[in-house]
DNA sequence: AGCACGCCGACT
DNA sequence: GTCGGCGTGCTC
């Protein structure tokens, strides 16, 4: 009977690819494992084995696989359980979600090496130019990559001379496929086993008693053996006994010492887990059993628990249970909030149970994380990482932590699978019949709904820790210090009181402002034109710290302009202000202190953000500056300030979101103020000082928030009563998304009437020279979800075979919010 | 996604 | 006349 197996390829492709494989073959792998199948003409991809059986293609005849990578299964089962979720319910091909899951050095690919066939001699006049070119190459070099030819030759398209240069016999090529992943070797040395017996030391002390040097090495080696039984570095001795490389070299050389390298991960912990028992509060207690109590019969609970009210410590105690229990746990946190500050925090408790994962690690930092897990290593029971961490080879997962529930960036946008951490974690624990815990002290209204809808379990949490009081909140009104003149620059005399007062005593000030950049726009105030990106639909940016205008979209940078390019007029004028311009006035009304600003400009770089904030707890700043990240459960404890410039541009973004996000947002700042025994004050500049939201954050209403969100949301038809999925057309020809869009939107409207919008073109309708437009489907509770996606498929699959709109990317979000 | 094939404009 | 541009179609 023929074997079979039904492959994933780590390309966006619905389709499953199946290839021949052997009797022998077919009892070796399982579900999991990679193998290399060659695809298309001569590529060799890593694909991973999904299904082996025994029923042939019918269409096709099926290639044979061209190499078993893995002796095991590098994917688990659950894994792929959990992926075929996500793929089914963010409308995304396996393939997406295999490449968003597996480190990049697991999915290997092939190179083509050309090289000369071997004993022929080419006459010149045989080959043209080019092909001689490479001939000649390879009479000195054994073998070109397909690189090095382009470079040879400075051409682009090299395939077809190369492929000529194998017609005619001059040249072979070979699909060579390689290990990305190096592990980390370290050198050690012992005595070699010659020399092991007592009499045969002695002999060897004497052989060496010439050469000092040496001597010194050896006897250094036994002093270290007896004070550990450890083994020891190269590096180790060298220190040790003053040795240079080449004295141990000589030794290993002449078989008294011997060299062996053990495998060490490169991420290592070297400190002590220090495992005080941390007691806690009577209000932390009592949150703690009733989580435990509500997961008896509730696999997910809400924690909304008021900054400060020590959720970390909650935590740790459920990691500690479910050790006890041998069960793996996983804590999700937003990317930016992955600081040292909480992961020092856990491996003082955990020590090295502790694994991180971060998107900043480097590929062979993966695979070790990854193998851990998947071996259940001690050093992998428990695992704190943002958004991806979720897609690692858990074995038995006990508990999801995800903390900072409401973070927006748990979702992902680009590139597919667009998926929402939260809730695949919720799908990932309840494969594992594991729990799962949504802690934040501003829970998201999707989840707050669900909490009080009894699908999840809520704990409330409403005690600061150590019971300081909650930040007193104060509104200025913008609209009337303006006309009462008692502004300076962007500061009220109120906020200024505050700031000098808070300085005195010694405190440091946090000044948030909602804005990137000096300025926003540049505008000719002679003709009211404002410098353009060429490749999107936006006004470019002022940074003054490179003098330059930038678009925030594509990266798109020119140097400010002298004059206006509409009018010629040098009466340009940076309107509206960001961090910058507010750096720049701080650094004004208090010269003699030290002012730094937090934002994507300033933390850019693998530790930029760190630097920062270790600068910032040291006291080495007085005020920072800084956009949304400084939200992000960081815990200063010198902060008594702070400062909300300008709340208006939060309420005002276009978005069903806005005040929900707004609420967040300015609770969370307010959070970081007093978080030690001493009140801390908060002052939102606003030119609305009346408005809803405003009144709820100041008075910490967050059901009063709720409920009148959620009334909006029913009557404006938006998350959680009704589901969302955006459908974005992008194209560089207007009229073909505009007709494409047009098309997709007739055929969603037979089905869901009024529930669709648009097409409509987005705020900014050009990015990167592509137009965009966007539809977007509102599903009723009664709807089925599963059932829309289908007829979405459907629809989607009929618009794919119409040729004019075949060039038209269409990308599909389900829960875009 | 990559990559080949195939059809059109701008250059030796 | 060729080189290289991109639109189109296919990959087990």
């Amino acid at each position: 009977m023929a074997n079979f197996v039904d492959v994933i390829l780590p390309i966006p492709l619905q389709k499953a690819f199946t290839y021949h494989i052997t009797e022998a073959e077919a009892d070796f792998l399982k579900p999991g494992m990679r193998v290399a199948v060659p695809f298309g003409k001569s590529k060799i991809y890593t694909a991973l084995v999904y299904n082996i059986h025994n029923s042939p293609p019918t269409a096709y005849d099926a290639k044979t696989i061209h190499q078993i990578l893995d002796d095991k299964p590098l994917v688990t089962h659950t894994q792929l359980e959990h992926w075929q979720w996500i793929s089914r319910y963010y409308m995304c091909s396996l393939g997406e979600v295999m490449r968003a899951a597996m480190p990049n050095a697991f999915i290997l690919e092939s190179e083509t090496i050309i090289s000369k066939v071997e004993n022929i001699e080419v006459k010149d006049y045989e080959l043209k130019d080019d092909e001689f070119l490479i001939y000649e190459a390879l009479l000195h070099q054994s073998s070109l990559k397909i690189q090095d030819v382009v470079a040879i030759l400075d051409k682009k398209r090299v395939l077809p001379i190369i492929n000529t240069l194998v017609e005619k016999g001059v040249v072979e090529l070979q699909e060579e496929i390689y290990q990305k992943y190096t592990p980390k070797l370290v050198r050690y040395v012992r005595l070699h086993p010659n020399h092991k017996t007592e009499e045969k030391l002695q002999d060897l002390l004497e052989l060496l008693s010439r050469a000092k040097k040496q001597r010194e090495v050896v006897l250094s080696l036994f002093q270290m053996e007896a004070i550990s039984n450890q083994p020891i570095k190269v590096s180790e001795l060298a220190a040790q006994s003053g040795a240079t490389s080449g004295i141990i070299k000589a030794l290993i050389d002449k078989n008294i010492l011997e060299e062996y390298h053990i495998q060490t991960d490169r991420v290592t912990f070297d400190g002590e887990a220090e495992a005080h028992e941390k007691s806690l509060n009577v209000h932390q207690q009592n949150a703690l059993d009733a989580i435990n109590s509500s997961f008896e019969k509730k696999s997910v609970v809400l924690l909304h628990g008021v900054t400060s009210s020590g959720k970390t410590e909650i935590y740790i105690k459920l990691i500690e249970a479910q050790l006890k229990q041998q069960k793996q746990i996983l804590y999700l946190l937003p990317e930016i909030a992955l600081t040292t500050q909480l992961v020092s925090r856990l491996q003082d408790y955990f020590g090295e149970k502790v694994t991180v994962f971060h998107s900043r690690y480097s590929g062979n930092e993966r695979v070790e994380a990854w193998n851990n897990i998947l071996n259940d290593s001690e050093k992998a029971q428990i695992i704190i990482g943002a958004r991806s961490a979720l897609l690692l080879p858990f074995k038995d997962l006990g508990l999801i932590i995800v903390d900072e529930e409401h973070e927006q960036s748990y979702k992902q946008f680009d590139p597919a699978p667009r998926y929402h951490a939260r809730d695949a974690a919720i799908v990932l624990a309840n494969l594992f019949h594991a729990k799962t815990l949504l802690g934040t002290a501003t829970p998201s209204i999707e989840s707050y709904y669900n909490a009080s809808d009894g699908k999840y379990g809520l704990v409330e949490l409403t005690k600061r820790y150590n019971n300081v009081l909650m930040p007193d909140i104060e509104l200025v009104d913008l609209a009337d210090k303006y006309k009462r003149k008692r502004m300076k620059g962007h500061f009220s005399d109120r906020l200024i009181e505050e700031m000098t007062e808070a300085l005195d005593g010694g405190f440091q000030i946090i000044l948030f402002q909602n804005r990137r950049g000096f300025s926003p726009i540049v505008e000719c105030t002679t003709c009211g034109h404002s410098p353009q990106c060429p490749n999107c639909d936006v006004s470019l940016t002022y940074h003054q710290y490179r003098d330059q205008l930038r678009c925030h979209y594509c990266g798109y940078n020119s140097a400010m302009l002298k004059n206006c390019q509409a009018c010629g007029n040098i009466t340009l004028d940076t309107k509206g202000f960001g961090t910058e311009q507010i750096e720049e006035e701080v650094k004004v009304l208090f010269p003699d202190k030290r002012v730094a600003r937090m934002d994507l400009d300033t933390t850019r770089g693998k530790y930029g953000f760190e630097r920062l904030i270790t600068r910032f707890e040291q006291r080495e700043i007085d005020i920072l500056v800084g956009t949304q990240m400084l939200t992000k459960g960081l815990d200063f404890r010198y902060v008594k300030l702070v400062g909300i410039l300008n709340a208006d541009n939060l309420l005002n973004f276009p978005d069903f979101r806005a005040h929900e996000r707004s609420y967040q947002l300015m609770v969370q700042v307010s959070g970081r103020s007093g978080r030690t025994d001493l009140r801390g004050k908060v002052l939102i500049q606003t030119y609305n000082p009346h408005h809803n939201i405003l009144q709820q954050v100041s008075t910490n209403s967050y059901t009063e928030m709720y409920k009148e969100q959620l009334d909006d949301r029913h009557n404006y038809k938006y998350p959680p009563i009704y589901r969302l999925i955006k459908i974005t057309l992008k194209h560089k020809d207007y009229n073909r998304v505009n007709l494409a869009a047009d098309w997709y939107a007739k055929s969603l409207n037979q089905l869901f009437k009024t529930n669709v919008l648009g097409p409509e073109f987005p705020p900014v309708s050009r990015i990167r020279n592509q137009y965009l437009k966007n539809i977007l489907i509102k599903i009723p509770q009664k709807q089925s979800l599963s059932k829309t996606k289908e007829a979405i498929s459907k629809i989607h699959n009929s618009f794919l075979s119409i040729k004019d709109f075949r060039s038209v990317r269409v990308v599909i979000n389900v829960d875009n919010y």
